[in-house]
DNA sequence: GACCGGCATACCGCCAGGGTATACCGGGAT
DNA sequence: ATCCCGGTATACCCTGGCGGTATGCCGGTC
């Protein structure tokens, strides 16, 4: 039963040189132990492959060398992408993503990683922060962006973006002419803020960072259908987002560059150390290489363009 | 890169069962080998397979499995394959009919093979003796079912059908009302005959049973397109078939049996000893199981049913 | 019939692969 | 912490299969 490969190699070989002695030169052998190989095969098998004097193919060895042809081609090939998938040139991540991230952070990781990497499929989904770390321990996540997101035992983080935060307000609201605001202009607005339910660490993050301002701000919960529905329509409340998220367009906000230099929580790659695949190790390094690239790792100054 | 079929068994094993301990019990194996198998396959590849304690696939070792699983149902069904060509289960046969077995023998011949070994696919093709005996020496034939093939050295022969010859005559001829005739009936009618370019010993052998009757008769060359076309409209002519040839209903021909009991050359299988595909064996097997069974190989009497 | 090219047979040596004994490692219970 | 235990890795040995060399055998050719 057991017809290995190198078997098929020899049949194939000798049906291609049309000879036994050719062959066995060209597999670098002698001749008789090739002779003894086939003979054995062909008792296994119950079936001669050859004629001999002059060597010509049976029909079944006819049959033999074209199923074996194509053995041949399929165990190469499967070698080569078990090797690229080991070395994340193949091969699956799956992402989770914060939404602070989904709309510019995350696209451009991809589209270096599809440039580094392409054989490498990503399944990226954006979820809020408690959803990322429960993912990711229950292995529904290879890989996740986040902010703030539970420091664990077996969980490795690298940090991909440090930005400040600037400040969102309607386009009814009293500063929302100016190229740039300072904290205490704001003072009076409600400060609106995802729900400690959602990403408490993130909210109490804000808060400690306000607090060391010597601000004091009325809070409101907002609804987190995403950073841009803020509800902030009435004019009277304003959002504190990182600055890559505020540089977007948007419909019925403006955004307002801080004075005071503000750090937004980090933007960090976070893995568990022991279930990380080798496309996600591939991503980390592109991370690495963009942020660099990107000057997203020094925190950017607030002010408005010079 | 020599990755066999051995180790890839080994992976797949392991996968399924979970473990390398029960994959070893199943392999029939100790576990140290089958451990030390995996750590050379990982080491060659470059690549991890399992993670360890727990035993888990990477996923270079889920692509590993993926490809070796198909690679090992092909392996098997390709020894199958090859197993079943050999001995003629599978394969092609080539073979050559003369015409006046094309209408009855050979179809029955080939739906008794497809019974038997429903894997065989036969190519068939009808032509004049001369060309079946040149394709026969040229290759272009594996088997060919005729008269009066030629005996030379090599070639094995089986005869398949031994019967008598009818007449036919023109629905004008005199006789052609009569339940049966006898040669001595004929007289004064031309015998239309296969030219001697075409046949030459089928002929001959028609003309030497002839002469031993005693009886001349005057010869027309018949244009041979297919043994119906004898032109016979004229009411003047004859000529002598095969019987069950004759038996096939004609629109411008009526069969009459002879009483003169002349027997037809025997249809004989030929075939190159040393070129016989195994689809061929076969194939011979087939048609001598069938000729026993129909009574082919007794002379049939010639007279009219009783 | 003598020669020659090419496959088969006989016999030998080596090493890959499998066996046994045992160390090691991590997890769970006490 | 410690011990135990299930499970894998390491160390070492040994055997059988695979390849090597020498030579026989067969068929085709001159």
């Amino acid at each position: 039963m057991p017809v290995d490969l190198r078997l098929m190699r020899y049949v194939v070989t000798i049906a291609e040189e049309g000879g036994f002695q050719r062959a066995a030169e060209r597999l670098r052998m002698a001749q008789p132990p090739l002779s003894r190989q086939i003979r054995d095969l062909e008792r296994r098998l119950g079936v001669p492959l050859f004629h001999r004097r002059p060597t010509r193919l049976t029909e079944a060895g006819e049959a033999f060398v074209a199923s074996a042809r194509r053995l041949l081609a399929d165990a190469d090939s499967m070698i080569e992408l078990v090797r690229a998938t080991g070395q994340g040139q193949s091969g699956t991540v799956r992402l989770g993503t914060v939404m602070s991230a989904a709309h510019e952070t995350a696209p451009e990781l991809l589209a270096a990683l599809r440039a580094a990497y392409p054989g490498v499929t990503v399944q990226a989904r954006e979820a809020w922060s408690g959803e990322l770390d429960a993912g990711l321990r229950a292995g529904r996540f290879d890989l996740v962006l986040g902010r703030m997101i539970p420091r664990r035992p077996g969980l490795t983080r690298q940090t991909v973006r440090r930005e400040p935060l600037v400040a969102v307000v309607g386009t009814a609201h009293p500063l929302a002419g100016r190229p740039v605001a300072a904290l205490s202009d704001l003072y009076g607005s409600r400060l609106r803020l995802v729900p400690g339910d959602v990403a408490p660490d993130y909210r109490s993050a804000i808060l400690a960072a306000l607090a060391r301002t010597g601000l004091e701000f009325e809070v409101d919960d907002c609804e987190v259908l995403g950073w841009r529905h803020l509800g902030l329509a009435d004019g009277k409340g304003f959002a504190l987002v990182p600055s890559s998220l505020g540089a977007l367009p948007t419909a019925d906000g403006v955004t307002l560059p801080l004075a005071d230099h503000l750090p937004a929580p980090d933007l960090e790659l976070v893995w568990r150390r022991d279930a990380l695949p080798p496309a996600g190790a591939a991503f980390t390094r592109v991370a690495e290489a963009t942020a660099r690239e990107r000057g997203w790792l020094e925190a950017a100054p607030t002010g408005p363009p010079a």
